[in-house]
Order: C-alpha cells, then sequence, then structure tokens
DNA sequence: GCCCTGCAATATGTCAGACAATTAACAATT
DNA sequence: AATTGTTAATTGTCTGACATATTGCAGGGC
C-alpha cells in the first residue's frame, strides 16, 4: 500500500482510495483485518482523527465495518447483495426523486429491465415464488388497504417476480429500478377501478408464469407498463399545477 | 431536522442519516448550504470531529461536497448520473471480483438486460449512435490489438448500443452491467477467430439496429450471450487449476 | 478440576482546544 | 479605478485525553 500523501488534496480522501485499492486488488483480503487507527496513523504519517474520518468514508460505501473492544477493529466486508440493493436504491430513489429524470423515463426503464426478467421467470419459477405472488395478489383485493400499502405490495409482488429469475445479479439491478420508484408512486391516488386492474394484470402475470407462457406474460407486463404510465399522466398533471415539484418531498 | 440522539450507536452514523434524511426529503435543497461544522455540533451536541466524520460519510456517497474558506462549507450535491455511474461500476466490480457470483451467472444477468434494450434502441437509434457503434466495430478489426484494448473497445459498443435507447436510466443500470465484467472478460485471451466472430456479431447487431430490425438484433443478441458463455468456460477451467480464486487480483 | 469474578490490555468512539490553510469580502493605498 | 493588504469565516489537521466495549487471563471459590 503507498503511504506517501499529496499535500495538495485531503489526506482522509486520499487514505481512504488507498485502502480501497487496497481490499479491490485483494491485498486485503475479505474479512481480513486493518491494522489499528493508530497504526494507520502512523504509517500515513498522519493524525488518528484523519485516518478515522478516512475509515468512516469505507464504512459509507460498506467495503469495511468496524467492531470496538479488544479484538476489535476494521474488516473488510464482502459485499452482499442485501447492502448493494439497499445502496442502489438509495442512489435511485436519490436520481428519481431530484428531479434529475422524469417520470416517463423511470417507468420505461424500469418495464424494460422487468421484461428482460420475463424469460428466466418463466423456466424458473418455483412453486415458492408463485406463492409469494399470490400472497400479494391476495392482499391487494382486501378493504381498508390505504394507497402506500397498496404501493408496498405491488412492489412486493414484482420482487418476487424478479427473484423467480433466480439470478442475483438480476434482483440486485431490478430491486433498484423497482423499489426506487416507490416514491413516485405513492403519489398516485388508485381508485377502486385502477386497484382491480392493476391486480387483475398481476394475476394474469402470475397465471403466464405458473404455466409457462412466455407470449401472455409479456402482454400482460406490456398493458401494465402502459397503465402505469397512464396513471403518471395525472401525477404530472397535478404536478404542473404547483411552481416548485420536489417529488419525495413530505413537508 | 431530529438533534437529539440514540447515545447506544454511532453518533456519526446517525447524524449522516439524518442528514442524508433531510436532503432526500428535500429539507436541505440541491446546491444549499449546511450549517457550519460548529453549528452542528452545537445542534447536536457532540464534537466537531464527529460531525466531521458524519459529513464524510457523506462525502463518500457523493450527497455533499465541501469547499474551504469563507463562504466555503457543505453543499447539497445533485446527483449526476455520472457519479451515480461511477459508483455502480465500482460496486458492480466488487460483486463480481469478490466471487460472490459466478460468470454464467454475471453474463446471464447482463444480457437479458441488454436484450431489453434492443426494442428502444431499434426506435430511437440515431446517426450519431450508429456511427459510434461501427467506429467500434473497425477498430475491432485493426491489427495488433491486445486483448485489453479488445475487451475496451467491446465495452465502447455496448454502451453505445444501450444509449442508443435515449434513456438516461436505463444507461446507468446497464453501464454497472457492461462495465463491471470488463475485468472478468480481460481474463480471456482471444483469437483471432473469435474475435472476428464477435466482429460480426457486432455488426450484425448495428445493421440491425440502423434497419430498425428488431427480430435481428434479439437473435445476434443471443448468438453474442451463448458465444460470450462459451469464451467463459475457458475462464473457469483455467480458474479450477489454481486453488486460490481471486479474479480482480493483479498481484 | 471446573466455573465464576475481576482486572488488565487493546481497540474504537468521543471530546476539547488549538493551529494551519484557504477563500471571499472589505478597507486602504496608490 | 485598480491593486493591495487585512480580516473574518470555514474547513483541514493535530495533540492529548477520557469513555466505552470486548477479549483474555489470572485468581479465588466450589
Amino acid at each position: 500500500m503507498k503511504t506517501d500523501l499529496d499535500s495538495a488534496r485531503d489526506y482522509s480522501q486520499q487514505i481512504a482510495e488507498n485502502i480501497r485499492d487496497a481490499i479491490i486488488s485483494g491485498d486485503l483480503p475479505v474479512d481480513g483485518r486493518l491494522p489499528s487507527e493508530a497504526d494507520l496513523a502512523t504509517r500515513f504519517n498522519v493524525s488518528r482523527p484523519t485516518v478515522r474520518e478516512a475509515l468512516k468514508r469505507l464504512a459509507a460505501q460498506n467495503l469495511i465495518r468496524t467492531q470496538r473492544g479488544a479484538t476489535g477493529g476494521a474488516f473488510v466486508t464482502r459485499p452482499s447483495f442485501e447492502q448493494a440493493q439497499e445502496h442502489m436504491v438509495t442512489t435511485a430513489t436519490l436520481l428519481l426523486s431530484m428531479n434529475t429524470v422524469d417520470f416517463e423515463t423511470a417507468v420505461e426503464a424500469r418495464f424494460a429491465l422487468e421484461r428482460a426478467c420475463l424469460p428466466l421467470a418463466c423456466a424458473r419459477r418455483t412453486p415458492a415464488h408463485l406463492a409469494s405472488m399470490r400472497a400479494e395478489i391476495a392482499r391487494q383485493g382486501t378493504d381498508g388497504l390505504t394507497d402506500e400499502e397498496f404501493c408496498a405490495s405491488d412492489v412486493a409482488f414484482h420482487r418476487a417476480l424478479v427473484d423467480a429469475t433466480g439470478n442475483p445479479v438480476l434482483s440486485w439491478h431490478m430491486a433498484g429500478a423497482v423499489e426506487a420508484m416507490q416514491p413516485l408512486m405513492n403519489m398516485i391516488t388508485f381508485t377502486a377501478r385502477s386497484r382491480a386492474q392493476i391486480t387483475d394484470l398481476h394475476q394474469a402475470l402470475a397465471t403466464a408464469l405458473a404455466e409457462g407462457d412466455l407470449t401472455a406474460a409479456n402482454a400482460a407486463m406490456d398493458a401494465l407498463a402502459s397503465y402505469t404510465l397512464d396513471l403518471g399522466g395525472e401525477i404530472r398533471a397535478r404536478r404542473s399545477a404547483r411552481p416548485t415539484s420536489r417529488p419525495g418531498a413530505t413537508g
């Protein structure tokens, strides 16, 4: 590991980069312990707070975890899909909520990607996946569901569908695309009719997957995409009425 | 913003979360300035180093940027696709290189996603996109290209293809899927024949897109996927010969 | 011999105060 | 009017200390 720093740039940033590179290159093995903060401070010839800032940067990227106590320290974290998903959702949510991208573009991307899952899902879905999907469909039909609960169930349904591909990389990408849209979807007021329509399409998807009927699945997915776009028009109309548009803001 | 902290958990982490939520909710507007470190320390009733650790966490996620000087401070950064892509590539590379996922799964996910881009790319590709793709095809045919250069050109070709969808969200996702595989692809030794085969398929893709022929594009993409999987078998065979497998490690 | 308690060691988490470096705005000078 | 100090505000870093958590070991009681 390079330990001489450029005095013109932030030390903590350079130290974080050095350690990060050491992790990526495999110099620091997974679950291996980094030197103690005091050690690192000596090696890089900086103070402990500076080292700590560097470590916090790495911790924020889930590259390391820290543990207190005698045998504690900073350990290289094996990247997990759960953490990566969380990260992805955060990033995607930010991109979508900060007006960087409009509703139509997000919907288009999401359904294009989700459509890509259908062939694999048709071929590999297990009874457990189908059961999850049907459980959500049942939930979506219950009375007294708030819009947010309906949305959450919708997300759960689609995640079950994506998981049916049996490909964690695909699940990881899709989780970002699907979950990040929840704040936008939460702005939609679902009428009883639109709920029924969506639930019917979910039902069609589940049936198509159960029967391995890719054509039917594609059709249902396309219908869902265009229907979601229609509902989105409602959002856009409402947003254009207000001067400042901050989709994610609650107050 | 909530300023009372749970004494059982890390202060710096809680403060980072609070500020992050304030950013996401829109309480702290884009390009807005955060209170000074001293201010934040007073508000949260902690010391300045603790506040700084929190800010470094946020800086590591590209949520804020800091500036020194009289009118300096921490400013909320507008999330950009460039930064998000960089982040995505880093995360995806880590997942792929740390043995969390095998080659076949990564290839399957990548081509499933890329296949999803074809309908949009067929419909929207501009002459500029086609020119980019053809430039890479030409490059791939030149003599004296190293394997790494060939790989880089391959990535550039596919990025051009993805960009042809005109959907930045899609591009963002795909950049992660495509670029993250480069380290793995770099392990492949491309024979003259395999290069020719790949370049031919690229040519077929470009032609199909130029003519808006989705069926042909799908066929070419599928052929590319299965051919890549074949080449990957070579990797697996070579890796199984060595006890420790660290794809990303260079030494 | 075995288990429990208490202490020492080691590490991270936090605090307080100080100084250095950078930058913008303002005042003074030519 | 333009240029040049000067000052104030803010981040970046250092030092030293204390608080807290956790492990391991030693000693005592059973």
